[in-house]
RNA sequence: GCCCCCAUCGUCUAGUGGCCCAGGAUGCAGGAUUCUCAGUCCUGAGACAGGGGUUCAAAUCCCCUUGGGGGUACCA
């Protein structure tokens, strides 16, 4: 088998699509699992949506689930350049080629006209076919078009007796009637390559031998096959995979701003909506209008684990059985192929995620937790910045108290009642209300706890648990009488980790001054 | 309109003719543990779109219907 190279294609759009995240990890996984390369290519031949800085978002997201390039942009490679934009003199070539065989024709027929065309021929129940009338035209009087300044564009002329075929990896054999297919433009009149065509150049002149891509791109590929044809060159491998779908929904998952606000609604989605929205304006990263869960960037800024969503990525189409869930990259790129990808359609499910992030996280060492909690307080100036080691034994032992609770590094975020002044904690009024006022003995359990707690010996948990138990045993109570009316009091919350880790966390000056202070309250 | 693709629990999936009155995960419900929450551990409900074939035997193969999706650009 000749060396597997692959391609991830993107356009510089300013972030990287979650999606298109997860083709490019297929490509990725296949040619790592080849011990092949992977190229990483700019389409940026739409000019007018190119943007300067548009990359660098792209590029990031690949950096950061360590998705390593061995052709593109930073790194180069000899089948450069990796711009579109820079290669347009092999599409000239490419197209010049095809227009002295007679495979490609001058069409100086306006878009108003073609698309006359196409009405009529939709009116008509008919599919659509070029009517090539400046095929017609002679070459004098096409020179004499061209010397008025006359636009056209090229198109490739399709073979309209035949058929195309690909033997698809994921789809088996997928046939086309070319007798059905129009003559699609391969460039414009301005020299700018198409899609369709840059795409085949590209791929040809880069030697890639696997075309994996989203199947949105199937019925193009009639059209690419006919290219590499007609241009002589050997046809790649072809595997469509199934298009990422929004979450409970079989629909393609979108950037455009209409389908966001429908996915903000969506129960699913609406989750990591929510988040967006408590978090981010807490670190100074916006909210869920700037960074969505379409985006990359939004789960490692949210506090995901690359490991989390690189795993679900892979099982978002793939399987490696019948009940490996979690995996780690190298099983993942050990185990990947082609033929245990999935045709349907995959929506991204949130909660699935969420649960790999779960996994993920309890296998992370307790100093990687801690290191990823540390940016979430210093961004929302909890912490000084820089840390200093007091403040990070002390994140430490939050962080180990707070144990599963912390499923997203963001979750630190939750727990404001560890940094806040005694003064300023606020008290859950739901849970003051039925902890504190209302029980009759509560206030009275808990001014006299008070001051048990000024003197217990050492302030740690083993020791406060053994001292609350003492007490609960002597004034003859439940200890639910008292210890849910100490929570609320020292954390101003109804539920949290433990009741004595947050004790010992918090420390005895502390507690006592927010027990006196939620006793003035009463 | 035309072309193409797809179809197993809500979701992600296993299943490549008998191992399947369909397995796992996630979510959901109930229970246990506990000071709360999270977690953990049990238990439960939950799917082969429909109809025809082929075969001793079909979720698996074929056909039709229905449904869903994608494409149809001088976007990628």
């Amino acid at each position: 088998m000749p060396t597997v190279r692959t391609r991830f294609a993107p356009s510089p759009t300013g972030y990287m699509h979650i999606g298109g995240m997860r083709t490019a990890l297929f490509n990725w996984l296949w040619a790592r699992h080849n011990g092949g390369q992977f190229v990483l290519r700019i389409d940026d031949t739409d000019r007018e949506r190119n943007v300067e800085d548009a990359l660098q978002p792209i590029l990031d997201a690949f950096g950061w689930l360590e998705l390593d390039w061995d052709e593109g942009p930073e790194v180069g490679g000899e089948y450069g350049p990796y711009f579109q934009s820079q290669r347009g003199d092999l599409y000239t070539e490419a197209v010049n080629r095809l227009l002295a065989a007679g495979k490609a024709y001058e069409d100086f027929d306006p878009p108003e006209v073609v698309q006359a065309d196409r009405a009529a021929a939709e009116q008509e129940k008919q599919p659509y076919l070029n009517i090539r009338r400046s095929l017609e035209l002679s070459e004098a009087k096409r020179d004499d078009l061209k010397a008025q300044g006359k636009p056209y564009v090229i198109r490739f002329l399709v073979p309209r007796d035949r058929s195309v075929a690909i033997d698809d990896h994921v789809r088996g054999r997928v046939e086309w009637d070319c007798g059905l297919i129009s003559d699609p433009v391969i460039m414009r009149g301005d020299g700018s390559p198409l899609y369709n065509f840059a795409t085949v150049v590209d791929d040809a002149q880069m030697k890639i031998s696997h075309v994996i891509r989203a199947e949105e791109h199937l019925t193009n590929t009639a059209v690419q096959a006919l290219l590499f044809q007609a241009l002589g060159f050997d046809l790649p491998e072809f595997a469509h995979i199934p298009f990422v779908a929004a979450p409970g929904s079989k629909e393609k998952l979108s950037k455009r701003e209409k389908q966001i606000e429908k996915y903000r609604k969506s129960p699913q989605f609406k989750k990591l909506f929510d988040l967006a929205d408590r978090v981010f304006p807490l670190i100074g990263e916006g909210d869920s209008a700037t960074l969505n869960p379409v985006m990359v960037a939004y789960y490692e800024k949210i506090g995901f684990l690359p490991q989390a969503v690189f795993n679900g990525l892979a099982r978002l189409g793939w399987s490696y059985d019948d009940k490996t869930e979690n995996m780690s990259r190298e099983f993942i790129t050990e185990n990947f192929t082609l033929d245990r990808v999935v045709k349907s359609s995959a929506g991204l499910d949130p909660d699935k995620l969420l649960a790999y992030q779960e996994y993920w996280m309890g296998d992370l060492p307790l100093d990687e937790k801690v290191n990823g909690c540390l940016p979430y307080l210093t961004k929302a100036g909890w912490i000084t910045d820089p840390v200093t080691e007091d403040t990070r034994s002390f994140v430490t032992r939050l962080v180990t108290a707070l144990g599963e609770r912390v499923k997203l590094f963001s979750d630190v975020l939750s727990y404001d009642e560890y940094f806040v002044d005694d003064e300023a904690l606020a008290f859950d009024e739901k849970a003051f209300e039925k902890r504190i006022r209302k029980p009759d003995e509560a206030s009275q359990l808990l001014g006299e706890y008070r001051g048990r707690l000024a003197t217990v010996e050492p302030f740690e948990a083993a020791a406060l648990d053994a001292d609350l138990h003492a007490f609960v045993e002597e004034k003859d109570i439940k200890i639910g009488q008292i210890i849910h009316a100490l929570r609320v009091a020292v954390t101003g919350k109804p539920a949290g980790p433990g009741m004595f880790d947050c004790l010992a966390l918090l420390g005895r000056e502390r507690c006592i001054a927010r027990i006196d202070r939620a006793l003035a309250a009463c």
